[in-house]
Parts: C-alpha cells; structure tokens; sequence
RNA sequence: GCUGGAAUCGUCUAGUGGCAAUGACAAGAGACUGUAAAUCUCUCGGCUUCGGCCUUCGUAGGUUCGAGUCCUACUUCCAGCA
C-alpha cells in the first residue's frame, strides 16, 4: 500500500508526505508535465533545481517512442531520463478523448499513431502492462473522458471508465507479482460537470480500492470547488488524490488544495513559457509585448528562480523576439518554478495556519 | 557611350488591361489547463455613419470606359559590349 501521511488538515484540506519508492513527495506538490520522459526545453537538473518535486509522464507517447520495453531495459522511467525521484505515468486515456479518429469499444480503444499512421490499440490492461513496464512509482487507471458535454455522454464515459476501472486493479494486481519494486495505481474519477455522477463515481473508485485517486475531466474552472467537495468528501482521506492536468491558472491550485487535492499536473506553465507567456506575481505577461523592449526590470523581482536572478525583461524580449533557443529555457524555468513555488507556500500556509490569508493576498495581487 | 533587363506596403515577392493589389518575413496583439503545441488565431495604406469614400505599384505625360499592367520621355539600379 502507497504509504501517504497527513501532518496537518483542515476540513477538506491537508499537507502531508507521499512515500514512494524513489522518495517523498510533500504535498500539496505540483508535478511537472514530462510527456516524453521530458520536461520541455529543460533539463533534469534544472527541474531539481528550480525546486520540482516529481514528474509525469505519458504511457501513449511513451509506447510510440521509445517503446515501453526499452525504458524498462533502460531500467525504468526514473533511471531512464535521470530523474532519479518520485514519477507518476499518465494512462493515455487523455490522448483518447484529444486525438481524432478514435473508435471505442468495451474492450478498449483503437486509434492511429500521431507519428506514422500505424493503427494501434490499448486497453485497461495493456495501459496497466506499459505503465508497469515504464516503471513509474505511481499510475493512472485507464480511463475515458467524454467527448461532449452532454449529461448520457458524460455517463457512459464514466461508466466505461469504472468497467475498465475494475479490469486495471485485476492487472495491476497481477502485475505486482511479477515485479520486485512496488509501483501503485490511482483510480480516475470522471463525471464531468454533473456532481451526481461524480459522487457516484467517487463512490466506485474508493470500493475499487486503489492506492489513490486522480480526478480527471476538469475543464472549466467554474465549479471545480464544489465538484471538488462532493468528490473528496467521498474519497477515504487516507489515500492521496491527483488533480489531473489542473495547474494553468494559480487559483486553479489554490481552490484543488483548499478542497483536498494533493499533487497536480499541469502542461500550461512550460507550453504558455515557449509561447511567451509568462507568470509574474502581479499576474501573466506576454514577455513579446514591444512594452518590454527596454524593461531592465527583472521578469518578477519576487522571484528567485534562475531567471529572475541573473537576466531582466528587456532581455528575455530580446531572446524572443529573436526566436533563441534560450529563451524557452529561462522561460520555462521560471513558470515552472513559479507554479511548483506557489503550490510549496500553499502546503507551508497550511503547515502554519496562515491559507486563508495566503490564498486571499495572492489571488487579489495576481488578478487585480 | 551602346544594347538588354529591372523599379510594387519596413524587407523580399506575386501580379501582363477591371486591383487597395499575392505570398513570405518583419511588426502589433490575442489564445493556450492529464502536450499531435518551440503551436495556433487576428491585425498589418488612410478615413468611415461599415454602405462605402480617399490616396497608392520610381517620376512626368499619353492611350483607354478602366493602367501596377500598354506607349513616350526622364531618373536610378543591374548585366553585357565598348
């Protein structure tokens, strides 16, 4: 069993310590995005530094390349891109629902790789058999997300999802057996932007009972709190939960660690870095913008990631707007740094009792 | 000096009688939430009551209902010959 301890809660919301087999995690922790056994634009050894906790990768682009049994030959995910600390691997249930030309059945799913055409296919247990293969301390139940909106869609993804939910646990299980280092599975919850069914399936995935839960599906940011509520409320407070692919906006972070998530992954920070796009505690900016051209001011002057130390924003423009390659790496440093940060503060505002007044300063600076 | 060729939005470029005028880059702005994203979208002569109006393709004339496109002269540049 994933051993998970609680140092402090209050009401939904805790900080605690996730045990993993390559170290700890303490939560409430951001998780980068290493879709590819890589966080984009930055090394392994700039993600430790700017203070990155653990990584997420993805079973899909994973098995595309470079094949799963090569990363287990490798030695693992961990070993493999010389993380050498916690790793979480995602199902590819969310590239189901994003690539075109899916077809899903009971047994699984079929679709075409993105890279040559090749038709491929992945079910519960396949997705459990690369994800132990890779080797990641913590996985992903295979899992279904609607492709509308509409409550009988919504339904059957979510029921698809518990099928299959049931089948990964079996695997999972029988897979723990052949493998010496232990690696743990987290059931998804999914019920899009119906409470009910996301109580129902809250309800499901804890009689599952898997080492943890990944809440999957959330789209919009509006009602995420009460969503959050109902399904928390339900999952045991003894096991971790995973806030998948939340993390764009600070106050996403804030409301998922009010109401009880504890590790969140999010591609926004390095995707809107490359793009330019950059956080500041006075809110985002678009380091591009001509307003930036001789702004010798650092980035964010309450920062102290590698960026905002050493260059200022007239430099970063100058790097942009020249499409240097550095650009995207400093960047990247510090959104991701600026994210992992703030979640960091959030667990020590509710190590000291100090959230609420967290929460309000820095939302109130950020989207003044 | 002679003979060819060329001059179009910041740059390069399409255009051979119906054109405010093609494409790329540059420029300006926006988007991005379990990454088919170092990507995508919009604007890019001026004015506008959004129907249009005005001014534009080296300069000055001309032909034509209509000229970036044809003709003449000039200016500048390029190539070849002297």
């Amino acid at each position: 069993m994933l051993k998970f301890d609680i140092e402090k809660s209050d009401g939904l919301m805790r900080a605690g310590v996730i045990h993993t087999p390559h170290g700890d995690i303490k939560t409430p922790c951001f998780v980068g995005a290493a879709t590819r056994a890589s966080v984009k634009a930055l090394t392994m050894k700039e993600m430790r530094d700017l203070g990155s906790q653990a990584i997420l990768a993805n079973t899909y682009h994973l098995i595309l390349a470079p094949g799963a049994d090569l990363i287990k030959k490798a030695g693992g995910l961990a070993e493999f891109c010389s993380w050498h600390g916690p790793t979480f691997t995602d199902s590819g249930g969310f590239q189901i629902f994003s690539l075109p030309d899916v077809k899903i059945n009971q047994e699984g799913a079929k679709f075409k790789s993105h890279i040559n055409g090749d038709k491929l296919e992945m079910t519960p247990e396949s997705s459990m058999q690369a994800q132990w293969a890779i080797g990641a301390d913590i996985h992903m139940a295979f899992d279904h997300l609607a492709r509308s909106e509409k409550r009988e869609d919504m339904e059957e993804a979510m029921q698809r999802t518990h099928e299959w939910l049931v089948r990964c646990k079996k695997e999972h299980d029988k897979l723990a057996k052949e493998y010496d280092i232990e690696q743990y599975l987290y059931a998804v919850v999914q019920g899009g932007t119906f409470n009910d069914l996301r109580a129902k399936s809250a309800e499901f995935c804890k009689s599952v009972e898997p080492d943890g839960f990944g809440i999957g599906g959330v789209f919009v940011a509006d009602g995420m709190g009460e969503m959050l509520k109902t399904v928390n409320s339900i999952l045991p407070e003894n096991k971790p939960r995973h806030l998948l692919g939340m993390g764009q906006e600070p106050i996403d972070i804030f409301v998922g660690a009010e109401y009880g998530c504890d590790t969140f992954d999010c591609v926004a920070p390095t995707r809107m870095a490359r793009n330019g796009s950059l956080y500041t505690s006075d809110g985002r900016i678009n380091i591009k913008n001509a307003k930036y051209k001789d702004d010798f001011t650092p980035l964010d002057p309450e920062c102290d990631c590698e960026c905002c130390k050493n260059y200022n924003r007239a430099y970063l423009h100058h790097l942009f707007k020249t499409d240097e390659i550095t650009a995207k790496v400093l960047a990247s440093i510090h959104n991701e740094h600026f994210v992992v940060k703030t979640t960091d503060k959030i667990r020590e505002s509710i190590l000291d009792g100090t959230f609420k007044e967290y929460k309000q300063e820095f939302l109130a600076r950020y989207y003044k």
